[in-house]
DNA sequence: TTGACTATTGACAAATTGCACATAGTGTGG
DNA sequence: CCACACTATGTGCAATTTGTCAATAGTCAA
């Protein structure tokens, strides 16, 4: 068996997750800010106890793909140096087209929502088993 | 690098993968239905093209969570015997499931979009590089 | 100096996905 | 009969993505 977790949960998770990066991007476009901040500010988006190493991750990757730049921040505070990420140009693009990924998604969403209550409605819904 | 293939499509792609299953439990709550034919039908959802042994292999990852039953066909048409899927009972609980997942995603499309057109009105936006 | 909290990173296992190909029946044109 | 196209389904494996655990590192307070 294949094992694809079974029951609740999985699916939204996923689901989720796809959301992190064009969230941390909105995020920094309102202005820079650390790693850290960014990953609690994600309890806005829904996207709170992800765990940090999954959005350092994508922040580093986003990076590498020049979506984002980084400097290390001089003052010092409670901890060790932190990055301070800013949106580049070119994030500010993808940003954009995330932005059209996602009204695309919501309209399948849409449709597929506006099938089910249909079915709902008419009463459809035999399961032949 | 890890390659996380940039610029558009993919994120799109994944995301859309993930309506899949959804897509296909509303197909088969419609009534009882072969592989293939789902396959041409989940246009209807925006999932044209997809390898075929994907979705055959989401059908069978399916069944072996008893969300749907499938037995082969008796009428020979033309090529070899093909399989019809229905949704169970199981099936159709978790294609309940589904719907709610999806509203909850909805809703934080809706929030990340919202947030965006706000920056728009307000001309946030300033990227610092 | 121990523990708690802030921050970031690395490495590896597990899960998912894409793709190329295998198999198989039926019908058609030469 | 043979090659080919089209309907259908299934297998195997490489590549990618994700989750988890642990390492590193600085500050502060008891």
């Amino acid at each position: 068996m294949r094992g694809r977790g079974r029951g609740r949960g999985r699916g939204r998770y996923r689901r989720v997750a796809r959301m992190l990066e064009p969230a941390l991007l909105l995020l920094l476009h309102h202005g820079p800010a650390h790693g850290y901040t960014l990953m609690e500010r994600l309890g806005e988006f829904g996207l709170e106890g992800l765990n940090p190493s999954v959005v350092y991750r994508v922040l580093r990757d986003m990076e590498s793909q020049g979506w984002v730049s980084s400097t290390w921040d001089e003052e010092t505070t409670q901890g060790p140096p932190r990055r301070v990420y800013s949106l580049t140009a070119l994030g500010d693009e993808v940003l954009g087209w995330s932005v059209q990924d996602l009204q695309a998604a919501r309209a399948m969403i849409d449709h597929l929502l506006g099938v089910y209550s249909q079915h709902m409605e008419e009463g459809e819904g035999e399961y032949h088993n």
